[in-house]
DNA sequence: ATAAACTTTCAAAAAGTTTTGAAAGTTTAA
DNA sequence: TTAAACTTTCAAAACTTTTTGAAAGTTTAT
């Protein structure tokens, strides 16, 4: 397989990976091509290589800034725009962890504890159910969230830094 | 807030974070409704709680049994079937991980293999950056990988074991 | 102030996904 | 074997999401 083919592969298996996990194709296909590419590129190139419009492309290169994937690059005495993504795979799973538990997590945390607070009969298996339900699925999802917000900040912690480095 | 509201608002909840993360929203929505029911649903009662139709109450219930979220139960002396959920928050993530690590990670890792192979100068900057972002996030699904397995046999494992009970 | 270079917006169209429901298929009891 | 009870299928319809592209907006240089 040459290059220029094994990159067309890289991102169609990205996007397809992001889709299925939620992230829109084309974002995930102009991430994929920002990763392969040494330096950053302008609108118009990302419309070009991965045959997409202009607002299209605008629009997503716009998410991924949002999703602090992708950063804008202006050069000196030039008009146009630069986009350039990080290319430290570990950074970018912390920056996708990190959004999507506030995007995701937290408002479903906040939901729980409202249905958690629902009163009812206690004899009523009904009842029973739905509580116990609402109470497991906010302990695991509160663990889950204090285990992201430890892992995030691996960066300073002893104890995850060590755990990390065993699967290095 | 009343029982009946509070589940409807539920399985809205799980349905919409459902299809967040991939998982299509009746599936999630079915689901819902399994968790908050003390006890084995028909098909039968599924359409009539959620309002969907035959077909894709009859769908989604095969897909949760596919996911391994929802079992089948026959009576005795019944022609109908009963579908019930297992109400343990942690059997299910270790199955959803399970399932889509199998689904989803597993292709990824193998696309990535083969794009690992291919062959290029060594001094050309675009062979250079699609060759180290290819080995990273290699490294880092194999890691994810393993980590997950071992995750997924935490009750086996003495270590995970003991690094769970800390966030209980 | 003007025009060129560039970016952003958004309504309409296309593409993709999910749902419906009637028909076909299967199983069971008598 | 037959009919009733139940389950499954799948093409068409409904719905949702994404994409397009032309128009509007902005910035900069002269």
């Amino acid at each position: 397989m040459q290059l220029p083919e094994a990159k067309q592969k890289f991102i169609e298996t990205w996007g397809k990976l992001g889709s299925e996990w939620g992230i829109n194709r084309t974002m995930a296909q102009v991430h994929a091509l920002l990763l392969v590419t040494p330096d950053a590129l302008t609108t118009e190139q990302v419309m070009e290589e991965l045959s997409i419009s202009r607002g299209n492309a605008n629009m997503t290169l716009r998410d991924l800034i949002g999703w602090g994937l992708v950063e804008k690059q202006l050069r000196p005495g030039e008009r146009k725009e630069y986009f350039y993504a990080d290319k430290d795979i570990w950074n970018i799973a912390r920056q996708v962890a990190k959004e999507r538990r506030k995007r995701e997590l937290e408002p479903v945390l906040k939901t729980l504890e409202e249905l958690i607070q629902v009163k009812g009969d206690k004899n009523d298996p009904e009842f029973k159910t739905f509580h116990k339900s609402m109470t497991d699925i906010n302990k695991m999802s509160k663990n889950a969230d204090r285990m992201l917000d430890t892992m995030l900040q691996a960066d300073e912690s002893w104890f995850w830094g060590s755990i990390f480095k065993m699967f290095k």
